[in-house]
DNA sequence: TGGACATTTCATTTTTTATTGAAGGCCTTG
DNA sequence: CAAGGCCTTCAATAAAAAATGAAATGTCCA
């Protein structure tokens, strides 16, 4: 009745218990920043291997697809989560984490967080001027309120770069 | 040539440039912290209103169907970012905005920054003995990085109390 | 220069997530 | 206590996001 253990799956046999908390670990986290699933098995399995991996290892540990694979690393690369060293004799591009985990935090915060409150404080001006032509008693709610919110994110700016400081270290 | 100018959209003709701003604004914001669309247009349409709206309302000038309203209204509910008041002669729930802001952050941190810290800790516990039984070269990269990431975590996870206090004011 | 090999790109497909609205529960009222 | 309004739920559907892999692009030797 019990078939041959092999091809239950096509190549995840290679994963450690180790690797997949990792991975698990990862996925959660980058999830959290709105980076999608491949980015975090990526680099949750890079930051468990104590060689460097090609990309071509990379897809076949993780059994995900050449685009998705190029995608990820190119995305790591772009807020330094990740590096590529040299191999000799290989002509292949060779990965590592960056260990500087401070580095997705700040790439968040700059990237995300930063333009959405800019962009927000922008509309609340849009919106100040909107509400100046408006009968009184709905003028003095909406004014009252867009003041309001002006407050709390113009306060939520002002911590952005004692946060970035603390996070950095 | 030009056809009658009603019936171009079926009931969004209601929305004021102000009101749409908002909503926009809201929806950007609820997105980072994980909150759908809807739920975002709902807040952003109370903040700028001056009267209680009742789901009917609602549906109506955002277009949304009667799950999206209900289901929208449930979670900012859930998040204390909406209340309801009475309005005599009138069975319908009407709803507010209630307008501090802080809410959603505290919500945010509290019901998915913490968890996912606290998750993680665990999980970097499991990690810890799975190394312990690995060769000794890859143990002590393992370990090397385990004990960083650790470090990292539990540094985020003491800022959060003083990140509360901060945004509440 | 030619031809393997490595990588990126992007149209298509798959998967995931959000929305819809019919069915049903719960009040209120006549 | 029946009829009807208000609201919630949830299975079906639609929309959005991510993954796939073939084709295009680049790169390195021989």
């Amino acid at each position: 009745m019990q078939a041959a253990p092999a091809m239950l799956e096509p190549q995840a046999e290679s994963l450690s218990a180790l690797e997949v908390e990792s991975i698990e670990l990862f996925i959660g986290f980058f999830k959290l920043i709105g980076l999608q699933k491949s980015v975090g098995e990526i680099y949750g399995l890079l930051f468990v291997s104590s060689r460097a991996l090609a990309m071509d290892d990379i897809m076949t540990r993780l059994g995900i697809s050449l685009g998705a694979a190029s995608q990820g690393l190119k995305v790591l690369r772009s807020v330094g989560a990740v590096k590529s060293v040299y191999m000799p004799g290989d002509r292949r591009d060779h990965y590592v984490a960056d260990l500087e985990l401070s580095k997705f935090a700040t790439a968040f915060i700059q990237e995300e967080l930063k333009p959405r409150l800019d962009r927000a404080l922008e509309r609340i001006g849009t919106m100040e001027s909107l509400a100046s032509g408006m009968e009184s008693g709905d003028r003095a709610t909406a004014e009252e309120r867009l003041e309001r919110l002006k407050h709390w994110l113009e306060r939520g700016e002002s911590m952005l770069p004692w946060l970035l400081k603390f996070l950095v270290k």
